[in-house]
DNA sequence: TCTGGGGTCCTAGGACCC
DNA sequence: TCTGGGGTCCTAGGACCC
């Protein structure tokens, strides 16, 4: 039996490359796309990047800059960046079908057994260029994290031409040596700063670290996998089966801050239906509802975070009757006086469905309808009653993952320690201007 | 002072990824 | 004025059971 070998490959600029697609002029100039609502950079071209714009930063902030420099800017059309991300994966299985579609814009392909990797490798880049014209890197090697090491190298590397092979471990050695351990994938910031302390810097230097005892204690079972990866040993195996969610979230951060009731609901009403159509298309029913809404953390306001979650008796991938338990949730912590920022559902706790969707009230376009009719009377009346218990109001992980500004004082959830608005918002009873 | 033990399930918290 | 939207996994500790 060959060797394992995985090719890990990975469109440049992803969602700026879609656009210049149809721009072409754009080559070679700096791109960017923005995130919904036009807030922040989410994806930069090299060029854009070399001129200094970092990840995520807030538009308003860059605006002045972006024209002085002629940066093209996009707001961001992710239908198209799915429809484009389908042909590369298509490709790329049309070569490879043992492939692992990982996100929107990489794939792991099974390299195991090709005698020429480098010019297998070289060969996939062109057709996928050529084909649908998202320029790619590619990166080969034993494990995914070496093949993800060896991505990075292939991205920067002039000299490789977008291609880097790392099946020869004394190359994998002479790449963990150039790579700080902050590079490594699976390490963040959190690990990053602890392996320094153990003097660990590069990835060379926690390949060859000996007390594995030591790295499974502060880094779990995780970080030893990293570590076991780096020395060659697979242990992250393709995973075929990434279609199925085990969580599907569907949030939005709002143009304008949203104070009445009757806006978030329409919201999550329609997050729900997205959410829903998504969980079944899956085939899947859910037994687990979350709603949440937050306030502005880019403020010195008081801060309030509505988190409600609610189990189901029966599972239920039907769009009326997840609607129904969102809006008591919603009804149950909503706080008059508080201006929204951001608000989102998440369906969670997945059974399979065989029997689908017959029911299912699904079409996008009679749920519009009904939450522009701006009525919960009109969800009431599709169906009966729901005797659905509130769940306490309480926190998860998506509350703490949401920002960690929420993790400071001033970040309340219990109603009792709701700070007082006083006049200040009280008359208020439509959406800020 | 002494104060069962073992097992399972669930959740919150923490970390990471794109 | 204006600050993204998704996901996954692991672990400790509490609740509960016998």
């Amino acid at each position: 039996m060959s060797e394992k070998s995985f090719a890990l490959i990975d469109c440049n600029s992803f969602y700026c490359s879609c656009e210049r697609l149809f721009r072409p002029e754009l080559e070679g100039k700096p791109v960017i796309v923005l995130s919904n609502n036009d807030g922040c950079a989410i994806a930069r071209t090299t060029e854009a990047k070399a001129l200094g714009i970092k990840m995520g930063d807030p538009y308003f902030k860059i605006k002045r800059f972006c024209e002085k420099n002629n940066v093209s800017v996009f707001s961001c059309n992710f239908a198209l960046y799915t429809n484009i991300s389908q042909r590369v994966m298509n490709t790329i299985i049309r070569e490879c079908p043992k492939t692992q579609v990982y996100s929107v814009d990489e794939a792991f392909a099974d390299f195991s057994g090709i005698k020429d990797k480098l010019k297998h490798g070289h060969h996939l880049k062109s057709i996928i260029l050529e084909h649908v014209g998202i320029p790619v890197g590619v990166g080969i090697a034993p494990t995914k994290v070496l093949a993800k090491l060896a991505n990075g190298i292939a991205k920067k590397s002039i000299k490789a031409n977008g291609v880097v092979d790392l099946t020869d471990p004394k190359w994998q050695d002479v790449a963990m040596k150039m790579s700080p351990v902050e590079n490594i994938w699976g390490v963040g910031s959190a690990s990053a700063l602890k392996l320094r302390n153990l003097g660990i810097k590069t990835a060379y230097d926690f390949k060859i670290f000996k007390d594995e005892k030591l790295i499974q204690r502060i880094f779990t079972k995780v970080g030893l996998q990293i570590k076991h990866e780096l020395m060659g040993i697979s242990c992250f195996p393709l995973d075929f089966d990434v279609e199925s969610k085990k969580e599907i979230m569907c949030s939005r951060t709002f143009g304008k801050s949203v104070i009445t009731l009757q806006t978030l609901k329409e919201s999550i009403a329609t997050y729900i239906s997205d959410a829903a159509e998504k969980l079944r298309s899956q085939n899947s029913m859910c037994t687990e509802i979350a709603v949440f809404a937050r306030t502005n953390p880019h403020t010195d306001s008081p801060q309030f975070y509505l988190y409600q979650r609610d189990k189901l008796n029966n599972p239920t991938g039907d769009t009326r009757k997840l609607i129904r338990v969102a809006f008591e949730l919603l009804e149950e912590s909503f706080r008059d006086g508080y201006e929204y920022k951001k608000a989102g559902v998440k369906l969670s706790n997945f059974h399979s469905s065989d029997e689908l969707q017959i029911d299912f009230f699904s079409p996008t376009d009679t749920l519009r309808d009904i939450t522009l009719m701006n009525t919960m009377d009109k969800i009431n009346s599709l169906e009966g009653d729901s005797s659905i218990k509130l769940a306490a109001c309480g926190v998860d992980d998506h509350a703490w993952r949401m920002n960690r500004a929420f993790k400071s004082p001033r970040y309340t959830t219990s109603w009792d320690e709701l700070p007082s608005f006083g006049d200040k918002v009280s008359n208020r009873s439509e959406d800020s201007k």
